[in-house]
RNA sequence: GGGCGAAUACCAGAGUGGCCAAAUGGGGCAGACUGUAAAUCUGCUGGUUUAUACCUUCGGUGGUUCGAAUCCAUCUUCGCCCA
């Protein structure tokens, strides 16, 4: 994988840069739209290529294994082809379910075993059978397998997760180095720092990380239960560490505002379902702030959505209408609050990447900071 | 003209002497949501700025009773049936 940075911005580590995969090139910072089951709800390709700008986005390995399954994204030729993004893809490994299912799994050395929450079905992911997967899945950034440590975690605890999430990756490291795409182009591989909430952890995870030469770093863990402040105080801490040279993943975060003290940290890609599933249920972010569209307020406010917004939909519907759908139960309501949230998250890392490459990112961000933070 | 039945909070609809400010559903209002088991979940929804507290409510009026949404009388309205 290529990379290159183009500007850095002073007195942060925010940087703009790109990297290359075998099906395109991304701008960075860049936030990564999740579809985890091979789709982004309600949201067509055309919308999210055109009008969102995504310029990558994420499967799920735990998903789309049980669903389609292995079978037919082989038969289909990847999930690429399977589903019509021709752009790069990210497939997360299972370890987010490994904390989100925690009911239904259980951690041994080999692996997690892991009940079906589709039909009771037991199943093992090894560090192995994830490469595996991932391979057949076809994504062009694997992740590794990890115990995504929630964030409450008492330092034994850490201590144990991290060093098993540490084994899982040399085991998966391996078996990445051992193998090849499938379908005849290179796919990268991310390890993921753990450590919870203690800088200790955090140090040896990312310096053992750094020294594996990985295409790119993720560092994961966070935005799981632990106050935002301990969350950017780690990040600040593992990015010391992790190579420069190489992106820099932070995982399922997050709001606005964490997004970008992420890039301030030098955070290079983020991912969450913030924008789509909180769209779904009615809120809406926006460079003024944030609005409960099934708010009263916005019953008879007939201006556009997010006036000046960078997607269409925020020009051609307005607050009014859009509570109306969502009062109303309707899908359209879904769909126009997923494509805005999504083309301003879009928007906000691209405009960061402006601000960065014109040196004024500090000033900037701190005042997007507290405008995208602010209840409408 | 006669007979029967029904009237409960925004709506629908339980409740048939005290545990009833009144089940449940809908609607309404607000909140939550961070590598998606989420078009989901949680609160509130008579008034008193807080309430295990008080006040006002179950078509109207008048009774019975220590106590009535619940029993009695009567009126009103609606529905069904017979003329």
């Amino acid at each position: 994988m290529k990379f290159s940075i183009e500007a850095t911005a002073p007195d942060t580590r925010a940087r703009a840069a790109s990297f290359t995969t075998a099906h395109g090139t991304v701008q960075t910072p860049v936030f990564m739209p999740v579809g985890t089951v091979g789709s982004v709800k309600g949201v067509h390709f055309r919308e999210l290529r055109d009008d969102v700008k995504a310029q990558i986005i994420l499967g799920n390995t735990y998903h789309l294994y049980l669903r389609p399954g292995l079978d037919i994204l082989a038969k289909a030729g990847g999930l690429h082809k399977f589903i019509g993004w021709e752009r790069p893809i990210l497939t997360d490994s299972g370890g987010f379910q490994v904390f989100s299912l925690s009911a239904n799994r259980k951690l041994k050395e080999e692996g997690a075993w892991f009940k079906s929450h589709i039909d009771g079905s037991k199943h093992l992911f090894t560090p192995e059978g994830v490469v595996d997967i991932e391979r057949t899945i076809g994504a062009d950034i694997m992740m590794a397998l990890d115990e995504c440590t929630p964030g409450d975690a008492d330092r034994a605890y850490a201590r144990k997760s991290l060093d098993l999430t540490m084994r899982w990756l040399e085991r998966g490291w391996k078996r990445y180095r051992e193998t090849e795409g499938h379908y005849g182009y290179y796919q990268s591989y991310f390890p993921i720092v753990q450590g919870c909430v203690y800088p200790d952890m955090r140090r040896e995870a990312a310096s053992r990380i750094a020294e594996l030469g990985a295409d790119g770093n993720a560092i994961g863990g966070l935005a799981v239960g632990e106050p935002v402040e301990q969350m950017y105080e780690m990040i600040d801490i593992v990015n010391e560490i992790l190579p420069e040279d190489r992106p820099r993943y932070l995982m399922g975060v997050g709001t606005p505002a964490n997004i970008l003290e992420a890039i301030d940290r030098g955070v290079d890609m983020m991912d969450c379902v913030m924008p789509t599933r909180n769209g779904r249920n009615g809120m809406i972010f926006t460079r003024n702030g944030i609005m409960n569209m099934r708010n009263l307020k916005w019953a008879d406010d007939f201006s556009p959505l997010d006036e000046g917004g960078p997607s269409f939909v925020d020009q051609v519907y307005t607050k009014a209408y859009v509570r109306h759908l969502f009062v109303s139960g309707e899908l359209l309501a879904m769909q126009i609050a997923s494509i805005h949230n999504l083309a301003f998250y879009l928007w906000l890392t691209s405009e960061a990447r402006k601000h960065i490459v014109a040196g004024d990112f500090a000033s900037w961000k701190k005042e997007m900071v507290v405008n995208v933070t602010r209840r409408l």
